[in-house]
DNA sequence: GCTTGACTCTCCCCTTACTGGAGGCCTTAA
DNA sequence: TTAAGGCCTCCAGTAAGGGGAGAGTCAAGC
């Protein structure tokens, strides 16, 4: 009983093309070739062939490696060494995939979120008092712009126990050029121990707080209208000021900066006169 | 500032063919190319784009698709569809993976166990007291050859609650060669309800078992040795006997029929005299 | 100004596992 | 005898580059 290669296709589930291809790749070789047509006929043998190889290629093996496995073995237990190796590699790939999906999920979530806050706040002056936090800090003295290199310190030391957005102390009160006394740090979610980095509990306390958006050389004016509030209200600043970036450039894309979003927290103490509160009713 | 194709390949860690590749593909374009050498030169901007290409390929995205984020979009909110869509296909895939890996393992399995009995069996007879088990199971009358349909309609339907290798029982006290009585089982972790196919406790009991090295059809020498021992013994056979399929035709090949290990367990009832007993000491 | 060595250019072929199409041969039914 | 359908070989293309040939270019040293 022979098959032609178009039956033969039905038969298997194989392409036409793809049975031409493995005969020319000698993996599947047709029981008979018409000598003067070149018509190719199947049989029963090849039949149970071309299911094994099938099967092989549902595990990802490659032609090659297949037509080696056909041509020395005939039991599953000749090739064990090849489906263990198949498995590692099938194994480290998932490993892979699944680290990506992760970090695909991560931008995801962070996207999610900034798009909330755009959505949600006045980008107006707040109060509020914020609860303790526990945080992973490594202080410098540098230019604004080399902080991220503390960022990737604590993110490489302590990626696992991170638990919130970037932020950043600053213990000047005022505008540096160099050498600016900051502490980039980063909300972990318990004590943890790592060399050159000072994790420790970040007291809460009362807060006026401004989400800023745009570029980072354009947080001064969100600075002077924060100070202005303070002064107004007869509050007093204290040290070190915050700030929290909820957008900033991302791990794919810098990003365009006109969306950055960037909370400042400034530390105050309340209790002293206001000075100006009448004329702004 | 500019870079020559070569120093642009290190600051990217991109080969100097990838980089020739990606400008025809039109991925990542050259700063300035000169007019008459061809001379490729890269500058900052460059070296950013090939870090965002870098990123996207590492979550798998094609080039044409790197493209078009890169024409249209400077932002990851722009491209949260594309890293859903690709989340979604990454995870596809690991689960396909995934099957791939409990295949292998299960025939990994198998084939360990087989090789264990090859090693420790004696091929004796041996007599034995074995446990009740719960098994799922498809009684029919059929050839012999026929029963694979019945275990993998019950494969199919209990897929994931069988515990144990594939076994059949057989109610004629004898050979047939058309419609055997016969009852393809397999064990189950537990009592579970399924149409068609009838989940009970199978009884334990008193049984004499051999281990049958070789293909089905030399099956008859094995039961003649045993028949011949419980004469000798002057046990009573009992039906259902059973037949455990430890190597059979894999899930990939039919394999070598002299590897196949079968055990036939005979049930007896022992207690009536023996006959030739004196005879054999 | 010339030479040398390193660098770069384009062009072509190779990889995997196929798919698509063109042009032509074979078989069989009407 | 003809038409349809099946089959053949050969060529080209896919994604993302790698390898190499042969030729042109750049910068430095003499």
């Amino acid at each position: 009983m022979m098959f032609s290669i178009g039956e033969f296709s039905k038969i298997t589930g194989l392409t036409v093309k793809t049975l031409r291809f493995y005969h020319e790749k000698g993996v599947l070789v047709p029981a008979r070739v018409e000598g003067g047509s070149g018509y190719r006929y199947y049989d029963v043998r090849n039949v149970e062939a071309a299911r094994v190889i099938v099967s092989l290629r549902e595990f990802g093996f490659s032609l090659d490696e297949i037509q080696s496995m056909l041509a020395e073995h005939d039991d599953e237990g000749d090739i064990i060494g090849f489906l263990k190796q198949r498995k590692d590699a099938i194994s480290e790939q998932i490993k892979r995939e699944r680290d990506v999906v992760v970090s695909i999920n991560q931008i995801i979530q962070r996207e999610s979120e900034a798009r909330q806050i755009m959505e949600q706040s006045t980008f107006d002056i707040e109060e509020k008092t914020l609860e303790p936090v526990i945080v992973a800090g490594v202080r410098m003295k540098c230019r604004y712009d080399e902080m991220g290199k503390g960022f990737s310190q604590i993110s490489r030391k302590l990626g696992r126990h991170i638990s919130g957005k970037c932020m950043c102390l600053y213990y000047d009160g005022e505008y540096k050029e160099e050498d600016a006394d900051l502490e980039p740090c980063m909300p972990v979610r318990k004590q943890v121990d790592a060399d050159g980095i000072d994790v420790r509990e970040l007291p809460g306390g009362r807060f006026v707080s401004l989400m800023h958006r745009g570029p980072y050389g354009e947080l001064g004016r969100s600075y002077e209208r924060l100070m202005t509030y303070i002064k107004d209200k007869g509050y007093e600043m204290q040290t070190p000021t915050r700030e929290v970036y909820f957008k900033g450039p991302g791990p794919i894309f810098k990003g365009n900066p006109k969306k950055y979003l960037t909370e400042i927290q400034i530390p105050v103490e309340v209790g002293a006169t206001p000075i100006q509160d009448e004329t702004r009713k």
